[in-house]
Order: C-alpha cells, then structure tokens, then sequence
RNA sequence: UCAGCUGGCUGGACGGUCGCUGUCGACGUCGGGUCGCAAGGCCCGCCGCUCGGUGGAGGAAAGUCCGGGCUCCAUGGAAGCACGGUGGCGGCUAACGGCCGCCGGGGGCGACCUCAGGGAAAGUGCCACAGAAAACAAACCGCCGUUCCCGGCUUCGGCUGGGCACGGUAAGGGUGAAACGGUGCGGUAAGAGCGCACCGCGGCGGCGGUGACGUCGCCGGCAGGGCAAACCCCACCGGGAGCAAGACCAAAUAGGGAUGGCAGCAGCAUGCGGGGCGACCCGCAUGAGGCAGGUUCGCUACCAGAUCCGCCAUCCGGGUUGGUUGCUUGAGGGCCCGCGCAAGCGGUGCUCCAGACGAAUGACCGUCGCGGAGGGAAACCUUCAGACAGAACCCGGCUUACAGGCCAGCUGACGAU
C-alpha cells in the first residue's frame, strides 16, 4: 500500500507526547489525530546526520520505509500519526529482524505504553516519552 | 620477462516478487464546453489503493575553491582612491586562477616529474639560533711582518721557540639556510681579480625566433647577499547578491507603536480672518508641484538620474511562510569527414538522456562472474571481501576521496635473434 507522509515540522513535534516504544534500531513514536478529516497512518521518519552520510540515511529510511510498507497495512491503526526515529544502523541488522521488531513496536505503542525497554544506563538522557518535559533540540532529519 | 613512466576507459551482470516518481496511452470518477427533443456522442481540464508501455544518480553527484549563463538590484558617463585577484611566452576558450604547446630553473640513467617563474641599482622593513662578523661591512682562531721582553742552538753570519703590543691578510678552520663570485696556475712577507685561463655575472652589438629566450663576438675585474607566500612598485582583470534569484495566484495581517534627529525657502490654487474706497496687501489652514535638504548605490569630487513628502535611524509588536512557474533542449551528448603537434575549431546530420521538494531514482531474494585465502594432480570445493560516495537552476574547470579491473603509448635492465 502507498504510505503518507508528515511534511510539517509541527505535525513531528506534536507526535512526540504520544505512545512510544524503544527497539535496537529504531524508536517508534505514535498518537491519534485529532483531525479526522485525513483518511489513513501518516508516517514521518527522523534520521540524524550522527548516523552518518547522505547514502546510508538514504539506505537507512528506504529500509525502514519498505518495512512499513509491508506491514502497515496489518498492524497500523488508520488514525494514527507515527514518527520513525532511527538509532543505530539499520543496514547492519537483518531485513526479518528488522521486521518483527516493528511489528512488534506496533502493538507497544497502541497499547498506550509510555515506559521503554531502554534500561536508563548506557548515557540515557533523563525521562524518556514525558510528555511535559521540554523538547529537545535534535534536528529532525538531517 | 622484470622494474617503471604517462594518458585514457570502467565503477559488476542477469532474473523473480513487492514499491516510488516523471511521461505516454487505455479505462473510470468529477467539472466545463458543444451537438441533440432525448438516450447519448464529441472535445477540453483535473484526479486516480486501476491497467499497460517507457525513462529514472555520479566520476567524482562531494568540497563550494575559481569562471560563466540566467535572474533581481545598482541601472547612467567616465575619472581618482581604496579593496580583492592574477603574474615566463604564444595559443585555445563564452570566460577562467583552466587547458595545450614552447621557454627557463630544479630533480631523475631514462620515459618523465616539478616550480606563486614580473620587479631587490624607487623606498621601508626583516634575516631567529649559532657565529668574530648578517650588509655604507667585519679580524675569534689561524697565517705573515715589525719593535720590545724571556729562552734554546751556534761555525758568531745567523737559525729557532714562547709572550705583550702595533700593523698586514678574507687563502684555511669553525658557525650558519645564507659569509661580499668558483676552480687552477702565477704572484706575494702572508695574502687578495693583484695578474692570467676557463666557468659564472653584468653591459653593448650581431644572428635566429611572433615571443619567452637561445647563440656568437667584444668589453668590464666583479659592482648588485637573501626574503616581495613582508609592506611595496609595475602590468592586467573585477559592480552587488543569488533559484530561499525572480514572476504569478490564493489566503491573512494591515496601512501599527515607542524614542531621537531634521521638518527650511519662495510662489500658485482654494477656504477662513483682518486691513484698504479700490487694484491689492498681511496672517493662518489645506492641497498639488518646484528648489533646497536628507536617504541608498564601497569612498571622494563633478554632471546626470531614481526614491520619499513627512523623512531617516534604532527598538518593539503582528501576519504569511500554501500552490503554480522558473525546471530542464543545453557553450548538451554521439557517429563520420576535414584542419591543427595539441588544447580545440569547422562541417554533417543522428538523438532527447532524472526532475524530486520532510525531498523519488528503491527493498528483499536467487544465479553467475571477477579478486584474496585455504584444500586438491586437475576439474572443482569451502570461506571472506566488493570501494569512495546520493542530483536540488544549469554549464566549463580545479581540488579532494576511491576496492578492484581493462586498454594504449613510451623508458630502463636482462635474455634471444
């Protein structure tokens, strides 16, 4: 199926006080539209120029893309708008594990979950998902 | 065969499943126009979880270092100053700081490589450390001479060692990136272009070359240390900002507020007031224009022009940051022919080759091929690796990164003929 995208900086930051799950590769954010006029998911991707250059954040988004392609169908709820932020390296890690832990971040982050598999060592920065806690200033996507 | 130099090309291939995007066609929905009484037909436009055809990253797309095209602003006429850049000569080019050929210096046996390669007798400045001395020169050691003092030897003519002082000397030592030409012979108390030969250097002239320059002859005894990627001088070149340029459509906010500076002159028109018998005169307000003034274009001066009549400067506040276009046909690429050593130029006529905008050009899988390692007599088998890197208006270059593979020409050594 064809996926939408979010186009607006503000739509990204209005996501982030939603559901949100932590896997290796990847963190998936997710919140129900209050406009119901827009029929669908809507996706957004953030990969940060930290992961590197303009090939392998191409690599890494299409990747991630072809994933969601495969399962939104499913497993994504249509009023839902979701942000896909990259963390490690994706190329790396393969395709069908890449796969399941989407899926299974799906459920996660429809289940209203707020809390995180990330243990809050190894340099985690404060609450993760707060929803009061002020944004920070990553850029989204390159 | 080995070692090496230069130039160029390439940057895995094929297939399957599922996707993205441009474009063409079909189909369908919707809208409009038109024909028709009507059913419906035709044309145009937009859209599509639809179907089919076809195109879809690079040699560097990169760094954004130069040069252009194209836009808008300044727009004008040049000058001077300032700033920035370039720097052997000739050619090529739209242009360049690029390329080609040649010259000169340096390196290599050689093919070749390399050089920011104008001026140091216009001026200023610098030359660390070391060294005696770093530039209108200069004597630390040494060498030589003379006077004096202390010795040794003596055939009493002298010879010789040491020391103080004075003088000569740039050959030698030592320092340094660099020491006031180099080598040799003569010369001298010792030395020194002091003299001579050759080399280097400078000047003049002849010849060759479009030219950089080369070469030959004569003269000069050597003047002018280096640094200009220190200032500088000379010659030449250069307006500014960039596709978030710019244009159009739609929507929205509005013709904001505060502080400071300047709001000058004369006339005209209208209205009001005052004066005069009257022509008219005076004052105020408003309006349109003129001059002056201010503002911007790097600065200055001149002429000329534009902008605004309330202007200018600073600060604060508010709104839009949607769509279309620019947008891909261009100094484009390719075949062949001619000219040129070459860069390149001319002709011919073939071809259309990404146009996204939170940003497409892909994801997954299989087979084969290339390369390294291991096993094997071989066929082959196993395993590992596959680089640098992603268009954003478009070209011409430069620079930097790059696993591997291929081709051509040339050089040296060895061997064979």
């Amino acid at each position: 199926m064809r996926i939408s995208t979010l186009k607006k900086r503000s739509e990204f930051q209005r996501v982030r006080g939603g559901g949100r799950w932590s896997a290796e590769a990847f963190v998936l954010e997710g919140k129900p539209r209050l406009d119901d006029r827009i029929e669908g998911p809507r996706f957004g991707f953030t990969v940060t120029k930290k992961l590197g250059g303009a090939v392998i954040r191409n690599r890494i988004r299409r990747r991630l893309r072809a994933a969601l392609v495969e399962l939104a169908n499913a497993h994504a709820d249509p009023r839902f708008d979701y942000v896909v932020v990259a963390r490690k390296v994706p190329a790396e890690i393969p395709y069908a594990k890449l796969r399941d832990a989407l899926e299974l971040a799906f459920k996660r982050v429809h289940q209203g979950s707020k809390q995180t598999r990330r243990q809050p060592s190894a340099g985690d920065r404060g609450s993760v998902g707060d929803a009061k806690s002020p944004p920070s200033k990553r850029a989204e996507l390159d």
